[in-house]
DNA sequence: GATCATAGTCGTCTTCCTGACGATAAACAC
DNA sequence: GTGTTTATCGTCAGGAAGACGACTATGATC
């Protein structure tokens, strides 16, 4: 028996990119100015097609170097590059999220530390980081004063879903080294966990939880004062990934 | 600027099932047997493709009606009828997960209280509830004698996302009651952890703890003996979606 | 009916973790 | 030197969980 096309509809498969940072204390997302209809002038997150001859993971990896030049790498792997994280978020697939025909996305979380800058296609005025909360909230302005437009097609649904994915994974996970360069702080840790939270955290209290997590962190010995005040130690990520007991999100 | 149909490939979406309940204190899935090539014979996880007018979420509910007849209750809305637990688990789509051609498979994951009996479009015999385990393990053998031959294409793969998506669920929100019959025990909920984590839990330790956190369970007001011993007050799932402070998976 | 097995429920004790917060250390700015 | 900033160590009280004793209420068995 063999496979009848006309049995099934046909579908076109994308890959969505919600490319989360941290900035001036701030929690970002990568947007880009889309080119075109539907939805022309608006931002959006990065993304594009599947092709035939890769998978969903590649297809994310794809994009992603594309929009930031990052290396993915893929957490099922042991290998710790020096690339972002990136994990499958979600799919959607409502048969009108995309006016011109059936498209069924499958969204990426990627964490990245805070970056130069971001190009979208090399054209970097169509490419900017955003807080999520400018991003989000329909009814604020932008840093340069236009009024911010909601993101195009579902992209405020699925980027409210990878800020949600991220802020409750790195209660459990090791996760929150992802939004830090190789070698960092605890106090700069610290600071990624107030700005994905929203809430400052009490530094003795942060500083006690991680050095007596096994595994999180690694000194390397090396000690940085780039923050000002007394000279902090170097830490990388350790090989643990999952945290238990988990770091405890203040509640509100 | 029109759609260009010859710029991405087409591809068929299905949705998949990772149906669970737990029957005879095991974690059990539903199988269907495959009719028809390729894999045929074979068991595989129930599924089908994904309709032309509907989103993810109905066709998944649509299938999970047609195998079990349970009536799915959307997670994002807020009625608590009496049907089964069903969330989105993860998408699929390597190249070659399906010989015949380009296959994204949307996999959702439901769980059910124990069932009579499965059907699959009204014939029993080609479907079942089995032990994950037995799945799972392609050495062991199934109840009947037959070798457990592997699940077909990487349904594998997907039930054991599926299990460990449950098994860590459990921890940290009230989704274990969805195994449990509109009224149950406290006993009939330990049992359900016990039989999903493959461990024994203190009875008195997990009475404390359930019944201490607030919106967790609801007395009825009734009680039972159906499991023997004393009888044990009625309950049913209360309101609240999130343990905070979790249950405690004992490690190992 | 007495005894036993089974299951449910209440308490106690110890240990661990966390939040609150005082105190000290080591840099820089003036 | 003084003040400011950040890092780091210590102390203490409160809460949650694991271990486990004790008691209760049913059915089964003798």
């Amino acid at each position: 028996m063999s496979y009848d096309p006309s049995a099934f509809p046909p579908f076109a498969v994308t890959v969505d990119l919600v490319v989360l940072t941290v900035r001036r204390h701030a929690l970002c997302a990568l947007a880009v100015r889309r080119g075109e209809a539907p939805f022309q002038g608006r931002w959006a997150l990065p993304g594009g097609f599947v092709r035939d001859d890769e998978d969903l993971a590649q297809a994310a990896a794809r994009e992603l170097a594309e929009e930031t030049g990052l290396c993915a790498h893929d957490p099922e792997a042991e290998a710790q590059d020096n690339g972002a994280h990136l994990e499958q978020l979600a799919t959607y697939g409502d048969p009108d999220r995309d006016p011109r025909m059936r498209v069924v996305s499958v969204a990426h979380l990627a964490l990245a530390p805070d970056l130069p800058a971001p190009r979208a296609g090399g054209d970097a005025s169509n490419a900017r980081w955003a807080p999520v909360e400018e991003l989000l909230d329909r009814a604020g302005y932008g840093r340069d004063g236009e009024p911010a437009a909601p993101l195009a097609f579902d992209h405020a649904r699925i980027l409210a879903d990878g800020v949600e994915r991220a802020r409750s994974k790195i209660e459990y996970s090791s996760l929150a080294t992802a939004f830090c360069p190789p070698e960092f702080t605890v106090g700069e840790l610290r600071r990624v966990y107030e700005a994905v939270w929203g809430v400052a955290l009490d530094p003795r209290n942060f500083h006690r939880k991680v050095t007596g997590t096994p595994g999180f962190l690694v000194p390397t010995g090396g000690t940085t004062t780039r923050q000002g005040g007394r000279p902090a130690q170097l830490f990388r990520a350790g090989g643990a990934t999952l945290l238990n007991p988990p770091m405890l999100r203040p509640e509100v």
